[in-house]
DNA sequence: TTAAAAAGTTAGGAGTGCCTAAATCTAATT
DNA sequence: AATTAGATTTAGGCACTCCTAACTTTTTAA
């Protein structure tokens, strides 16, 4: 039986897989917010049942077992954010916890009844990719706003959304997947950005830009 | 802390409490398909937390604050029933289930989407009131079909939600709240029902009959 | 009224999922 | 190579929710 619990560490292995293929003990913790030991323990049982290979010290990497149910429960989380902010007018803030309880107990029917209303969607309010029903979900790896030089332009891809607060502001600068941000100048001593974002001119620190995911310009 | 299991238990105490006022060990076991070892550890908790009045061996009655804990989840419950059947396009023998996982887990905010949307409605698809936000829910006790006398008519109120298959089969047959239904005859022998339901006569068993909850006609 | 049946409670145990503290292993530094 | 810092695992415990088996109380009926 897979419990909730399970569920949440597979996801979290998923998500930490991407780029590097092992996943540590602290990362996983840290993440969680749960103790590196608690971690130790969940390993264990998710390895017994196949769904991840481990070895003692070394990390973790899941199985394609482990990979799909992952899958499963991305696309049920990242289907509820756009439901919730697309059919029940959400705002995009507060999507992503409501969305942590759901996205647990709905049934397969509710994930397809989601999909089509939303004309079988493939990417989620913050620009994830929905992964297809049983399909990979093959995210790029994009760079921070902190990354892009003075003087150039970028793409807003998406932005992490796992807190409320921050996606407040973001919305308030009008910083939402698509957006094209013209980065003026970059203050000294990691200090703020100086941006231009639809004719206006804004100060963003460091901790908000490092949250902002960007491809560069293409024109 | 309140658990998902605690709101099951005063869920169904609330629910076996209309006409009774004290419930018994055995009644909630029955209902919930626990051990009655199980029920009784669980009132001595909730008796605990003040959400119970409970002596031994007596049965258990809620207080004012479990009271208001049930009906939150009753309101969650048949407003998800109906949410999932008018707007997300589910068939009513499916929903007693997602909405007995979903109610635990949706917010206030869902909530109230959920009753908006729905331009707050009073009864659930299988013909139950919904209890108003913070409002006490007075279900009047229907008779059942059983009960009514060969050669007048009924109108059904509502119909027990838990058993998909008998959802199915009243779908079938017509017998939807709001449906007038004439006994013809009862069989002798706990034999079965003759009914006459939009013109056409049918033949229910007393197990069906006795889930159907209806109200003199008065014409 | 007393014995049997039914209902309810207590005792002991299991699985899940978390914790802290202690022990162990790995990797980095000297 | 030895020390040490950091990461990881093991050990022991706790809360939750369920179970079966044994015991006690209440109810029913002879």
């Amino acid at each position: 039986m897979i419990t909730h619990a399970m569920e949440d560490y597979l996801k979290t292995v998923y998500l930490l897989q991407e780029g590097q293929e092992k996943v540590s003990t602290s990362a996983i913790a840290q993440q969680m917010e749960v103790s590196a030991a608690s971690v130790t323990g969940m390993i264990r049982k998710l390895a017994a049942m196949g769904l991840l290979d481990y070895t003692s010290y070394q990390g973790v990497e899941l199985t394609e077992g482990g990979q799909k149910i992952a899958q499963e429960i991305i696309r049920h989380h990242r289907l509820l954010e756009l439901y919730l902010v697309e059919i029940m007018g959400f705002t995009w803030d507060k999507v992503h916890d409501e969305a942590d309880k759901l996205e647990h107990v709905i049934s397969e029917e509710f994930e397809e009844r989601m999909s089509e209303a939303l004309g079988h969607p493939t990417t989620d309010p913050h620009g994830h990719a929905i992964p297809a029903k049983d399909g990979a979900l093959q995210e790029v790896t994009y760079e921070t706003l902190t990354d892009v030089d003075a003087g150039s332009s970028a793409t807003v891809q998406h932005v992490n959304d796992n807190n409320p607060e921050m996606l407040r502001y973001l919305d308030q600068l009008g910083i939402l997947p698509g957006t094209v941000i013209h980065v003026i100048a970059k203050e000294p001593f990691n200090g703020p950005l100086r941006l231009r974002i639809d004719q206006t001119e804004h100060f963003v620190g460091l901790e908000v830009a490092d949250n902002v995911f960007v491809s560069p310009q293409t024109t």
